[in-house]
Order: C-alpha cells, then sequence, then structure tokens
DNA sequence: TTAGTTAATTTATTGATAAAATTAATAGCC
DNA sequence: GGCTATTAATTTTATCAATAAATTAACTAA
C-alpha cells in the first residue's frame, strides 16, 4: 500500500539501528556501522534522534584500541512502558514493563470459573490495570498503553474477538470496550502471538527470523514468524494447531471435531483423563472435585503408571504434530511454553522419541526445540511487548510485494 | 541486510508499478498513480525507464472523457524470453516463455525410468534445451536464462539439491553442472515452489498475499506463498507437506517413515494399490505390468468399486491434510495442481466432504479451493518464471527485519 | 611531544520523491 | 471555428535522507 519514501528510508533504517542494538545491548556507532551497512553519518544522525526521543542512551565511553575510544550506546529501558494484561479461564494477569520488557509490577485478580459477560470482563480489567498502576505508583500518561492477550481468535487491524472458547464470546469488541472505559491506547492480540513477539525480541529467538512457539494450556496454541514477522493469516486465524488432525479417529475435541491434537495434549484433555482415572481409584487426587495438573503431574512423578501414560500418549502425539510443523515449516526453531510444560520429561520423553520417527534424518537437525520453563507472568509480559510493538516494529510490512 | 538507500526505493516503486501493471494489464499514467499512490511525476519517470528497458509499452490511447486522453501502458510480452525445464522421472519437459509466461515453444524429451548419473541428467537437460531453441529459432542471446525445476530439496541461495528422490541424488550440484556447460544464467527450483511461483503472478493467484499450492505428483508437493514472498523455511525445505502425518499408524512411505500423506495420496501410492488390486482380479488392466494413472482413473469412472474407493480414501487424507493447513496458515486460497487433479471428483468428492467435518463452521469459509485443471508443461513455465523473476521480483525481501 | 589510529561529526553531493507549474490533447458549447 | 473546461502527461522546483569525503575528537604508543 504505502509507496516507498524517505519516510520508509528512515523508518527502516531507524527500525535496523535501533534492533541492532537492542540485540546487542551495548554497542558503539562504528559498530552499528559495521553490522548494518549504513553510513557513520546516517547512524549518527539516526541515533541522535533516539536520544532525543529519549529511547537510546550514552554509557560510558568503551575501551580504546588505539584511538579515540567509543561512546557506546543502549537502549534507555525507562525510555518507554507498557501494561499487558493477560485473561485467562481463571485469572487476569497485569503487569507493567519497561522498554527491555522487564516487569517492573504485577497483579494478579483471580476470576471464578463461569461465563463472564465481555462488559463484565472489561471492567474487571481496567480494575485490574488501575490497582496494578496504583501499587507500583505509576500515572497514566506514563504509560504508552494497555496490550490484552487472550487465547482465542482475534481479528488482525479491527481488534475484534472472532471466537474466545474460554466463554464462548463470538464477535465481541473487546478492545473498544476497555479503550472507552481506561481512554487510553489499547492493543488486544491473541496470547500465543503475543507470547512469540516476547521470544522474538526479548527471549529464546532474538535475531532468529523463522520460528514458531507452541504453548501448551487448557487448549494448544501457536505463533508463528516468518521472514522475520508476525504471521495471522488471511483473516487472522492462522496458528491453530491444537485443532490439527493426527489421528483421524481420535477423541472429540471441545470443538466438536475429531482427533485435534488439543484433546489429547491440551492441559484440560489431560486433567479429563486424569479425573477418569481417579474414579477408576488408579490414583487418589486430594480433593476429587477439584484436580489440578499440578497435582497430577507429581503423582505421576510419584509412580502412577496408568497417570504416566497419559502423559507419554499426549508426548507422542504432540511429537506427531511437532514433526508435521517441522516438515512444513523447516523452522531454526520451536519454543515449547505453556503451563503444560510443568509436565517435563513425562511429556518431552516420549515427545522426542517420536519426533524422529517422522521426520527424515536429512532436515531433522535444521530445527532446535526448545522447552521454556513456565512462568506465571509469561503472557502478561508478551501483551506488554504487543504496546511496545508500536515503538519496535518493523516498517518493512508496509512494503506491501503484489498489490 | 541490505540498507534502506534511494536505490532501495527506486526498485520498490519500480516493482509497485511494474506489478501494477501486470495486474491490470492495460493502464493509464494516472491510474498507475493512483493505484499506488505514486505522484504522477515518479510514475512518468520509472515508466520512461521501463519504456528505455524495454519492457514496456505504449499502446493506443483510451477513450478521453472530457480531456487528454489517457496512454495506455502494457507490459511488452517480448520484452524478455525465458526457458523452463523441468525434471521428472520420465521425461524432460522444456518451455519457452515470454514475459508474459505465454508459452512460445516446447519440447520433450522422455527418460527411460533408470537411475541417471547427475552428469549425464546435465548432458540431456543442455541438449533438450538447445533441440527446443533450435526448433523455435531462438538464439542464446535473445534468452534472460535457464530456470530448472525438480521435485526434491534445494537449499536456497546456494542451488544445491540437498535430495532427488526420483534418482536418489543427494547433495548434487545440478545448477553448476548445467550452467558450466550451457554458460548462460541458470536457476534451480523447487517444481513446486516454480509453480507457486506462476500461479501468484500468471495464474489463479494474482494479487493474492497468502495462499498455497498442493500438487498431487508420483508424491505430494507444495509451495507456499506468505505476505506476497515465497516461503521456503530456515534451510530451504518448507512445504514438505506430502511428508507429514494425518494417520500415525498409516502404510509406510518411500521416506522410510510411517503415515506419510504422500503414502496414500500420492499417484505412485494410487498406482501400487491398483496393481495390487489387478492381481485380485478386481479389475483388468491393459498392461498389468505398466499400469498408468489415467488407465485407472478411466476403470474407476467406469465402476470398478474397488478402485473408486482407493480414491475416496485417498480424498479422505487430502482432506484431513488440506484442514490441517487451513488451520495452520488460514491462506485466502489452496490450489490444487498436478497431474493427480485428472481423478477429478473420484478424489475431490470425499476430500470436500472431509474437510468441513475438521474446520470449525468459524473459519471455514476464509479459504478458497480451486482445482486446478492439469496441463503438461505447467512446471516446465514455472521454472520459466523463475528466471523472469529476476525481473520482477520484489525487493522487499532485501528488508530484512530483524538483523 | 608527536605520529598514528579509531570514533564521531560536519559538510558537500547525489538522487529519489512530492508539489506545483506547465504543456498536451481532447470534449462540449456558443 | 474558437473558446473554455477538463483530464493526462511532463517539466520544474523544493525537500529531504542517504552516502562520501573531510574534519574534529580523543585516545595509544613510540
Amino acid at each position: 500500500m504505502a509507496v516507498a519514501d524517505k519516510k520508509l528510508m528512515r523508518a527502516i533504517n531507524r527500525f535496523k539501528i535501533l534492533h541492532t542494538i537492542r540485540a546487542h545491548k551495548l554497542i558503539s556507532r562504528v559498530d552499528i556501522t559495521k553490522s548494518t551497512g549504513l553510513s557513520q553519518a546516517t547512524v549518527t544522525g539516526i541515533t541522535a534522534s533516539l536520544i532525543d526521543e529519549g529511547l537510546l542512551l550514552e554509557k560510558k565511553p568503551g575501551e580504546s584500541d588505539g584511538g579515540r575510544p567509543p561512546i557506546l550506546l543502549a537502549l534507555n529501558p525507562d525510555g518507554a512502558y507498557a501494561v499487558g494484561v493477560y485473561l485467562s479461564i481463571s485469572q487476569i494477569n497485569v503487569v507493567i514493563i519497561n522498554l527491555e520488557a522487564t516487569i517492573l509490577a504485577s497483579y494478579e485478580m483471580p476470576l471464578r470459573k463461569q461465563n463472564y459477560a465481555p462488559e463484565t470482563i472489561a471492567d474487571k480489567i481496567v480494575q485490574a490495570v488501575q490497582e496494578c498502576m496504583w501499587q507500583a505508583n505509576f500515572s497514566r500518561n506514563e504509560i504508552s498503553g494497555i496490550g490484552i492477550g487472550l487465547p482465542g481468535l482475534v481479528a488482525p487491524h479491527t481488534g475484534l474477538i472472532r471466537f474466545l472458547p474460554n466463554y464462548q464470546w463470538e464477535k465481541v469488541n473487546l478492545h473498544d470496550m476497555v479503550q472507552k472505559k481506561i481512554d487510553h491506547p489499547t492493543y488486544i492480540e491473541n496470547s500465543a502471538n503475543s507470547l512469540t513477539l516476547a521470544e522474538q525480541w526479548f527471549g529464546e529467538s532474538r535475531g532468529v527470523d523463522n520460528f514458531i512457539v507452541v504453548t501448551l494450556e487448557y487448549g494448544v496454541g501457536m505463533g508463528i514468524i516468518i521472514n522475520g514477522q508476525l504471521y495471522r493469516g488471511h483473516k487472522g486465524t492462522a496458528g491453530e494447531f491444537g485443532h490439527t488432525t493426527v489421528d483421524p479417529d481420535g477423541p472429540l475435541c471441545r470443538c466438536g471435531k475429531k482427533g485435534c491434537i488439543e484433546a489429547i495434549v491440551g492441559n484440560n484433555a489431560i486433567l479429563r483423563k486424569a479425573e477418569a482415572a481417579a474414579q477408576k481409584n488408579e490414583w487418589k487426587p486430594n480433593n476429587p472435585d477439584d484436580i489440578t495438573l499440578e497435582e497430577v503431574i507429581l503423582a505421576a512423578r510419584q509412580g502412577a503408571p496408568y497417570l504416566r501414560n497419559i502423559f507419554a500418549q499426549a508426548g507422542r502425539i504432540l511429537g506427531i504434530g511437532l514433526s508435521n510443523l517441522i516438515r512444513i515449516f523447516n523452522p531454526a526453531k520451536i519454543i515449547i511454553s505453556g503451563r503444560g510444560v510443568k509436565a517435563g520429561d513425562l511429556l518431552f520423553d516420549s515427545m522426542y522419541k517420536t519426533i524422529p520417527q517422522h521426520i527424515s534424518s536429512r532436515t531433522n537437525g535444521d530445527t532446535e526445540i526448545v522447552i521454556k520453563s513456565w512462568n506465571q507472568n509469561a503472557y502478561a509480559r508478551g501483551s506488554g511487548t504487543v504496546v511496545l510493538q508500536e515503538i519496535y516494529k518493523s516498517p518493512a510490512n508496509q512494503v506491501v510485494p503484489i498489490i
């Protein structure tokens, strides 16, 4: 859409410099020159405006080796702040992050599991955000914006929630509700996508251009980075990994279809199976009416073979699913994240065993698989990076290759 | 890698104009202005150099409505020519195409099915190209280059063949062999990818930014266009759709793994099953030692229920595979192409029936599925467009978003 | 102290776009 | 036919962001 003019040139080069600094953490202007291929004059000019904007800091000079010592540049962590919100089925997580996505404050509001109306959730989100900012002593104008992440289908650009299984919402404009109440820039994004952005910029995959994040939660989600850009699909519903089929005659999924990965690998699927096992007296939960994933994992670790088998089964199906992703995407990396990661070897032993059974040895080595240890605030932090994206985002997607 | 400078600006805008003209076929400069957002001066300047390069033609003026009549511009079909080569297991196809990818001449060299050495094949390719050019009265310098497509894993940039199942080649540099012999620019690409490029520029998907091409051949291949760019993956082996698993306990594939789509849907898999059926006297082939796909299709059409079932089975598995692609990519379009398309309803009835069983009605409508009628020279034409890509290609991929 | 080296800035040049002005070529109307 | 209005295309001018070259800055080492 956009034409290539001087503004775009500037934006691209600004972006290159900003991300070079983010990736290197501490770097001199000459080294930016070498790393980007830009001229010294351009680097001087652009870094000057970045310093002006408060995004960059000049740190103390580095070591000289025979000449003028380099002035090292770094991101100004306090150059901007963002609020990140994660809406799950059982709670609202809020964090405040700085420009480096470091969590400065966090707040958790528990939710009773019930079908809340959108307006109620919008109210609760606003309340949680305000509480978190109050506690951490932040004022509205110090915050660039509020990012909301949730495990559902979000339409790009409009921000409309096409479907949120947790609350069975369809076509809900939570974005507008919250923004109206809070009167400050608000962004909404699928939580697997926002987690993926966080990994790309601040996590496991800094500088990796083709990678995938798989999230093991109540459902199974996925974020895709292709050619350095988040891929959302034609109508924003790409990455429905949890609802791909690996066994056409598999169990019924909550989506109404048969054989979805989620129906075997999702935390909820595992809980339902553990519940059934408890009824068959295969193991003894603390409270049979409210079994937690952590409890099942513990029991399996302590030996319950029936439970161990549930995880092993899930691991095998996950392994086949990942093999398919590797065959299709040939990614540099697959990051596995989410609460389900807590199962550890119970799940991943059989996963690792299965993958080479479905991938040719020729291409197997192309993809590195990383298990990311689980963190309560990871999703909320990801939602915050969606806000930072407005500062960091690539102008490359303005260059539409085909009309 | 590349920085954003004036050269890049020019390249991007040149590209925009070139593709606007290609998409509209006949368009005035003002309308290019409106369509691209570029200024009139820029359009005048860039079209002037395109005319200079011989890529563009001024056609007769259009209708005036009250003012100066617009001068309509069109691609000069004779602005460049390219040779496209397709190397399959049974023949070498050669075509000569013009700037609009119209086939001007074609030549076919049959190959006996045997494990040829790379040097032998290189010789045969050169011979076939020269024969085709001789017959069509083309001289070397009229040709921009030679594109070679083959159903195997090709590493990007280097052009090294990582694996070609048909001849069991590993790490073969066919590109260098041919280029050395022929001493003219040579390109090599996976044939599904090159077919996909042809669809993007000259076929079913002009102007569609996210789509997929699935090829039904001896094996099952795939090409991916994401954000308007061909996606090859980290090491160039993306799109191995035929070797994704939809039934973990399915039949053994020639790749040595179990449950690959190809082992059920691939033309070869169907032939093997038809062969077995013939031995069980379920039907009577003309020559039991050399059954052709076309013959099997005809017999199935004429009623052989056992054969019909083979296709229906394949269609179901293909449907599940496509559902997975839709879930993962949420593409605007999936084009199904290849010799296997000849099976028609035999295959696609069950495919169409299966897809909604695995896709939620919410997202099903997002993707249009197109069955492309089969054409002998489609692949060779695709290989030729790989050469034209050098003229048409987007400079956007020079703008690497992350360092 | 001074030459050499590396870093950063300043200045000059280039070249691409946009905006404005100009030229070109028509239709419609008196 | 001649005038005006209108649309298309080109030319001119201004602007701006890049590079290249020159300069200034700040150090090391002999």
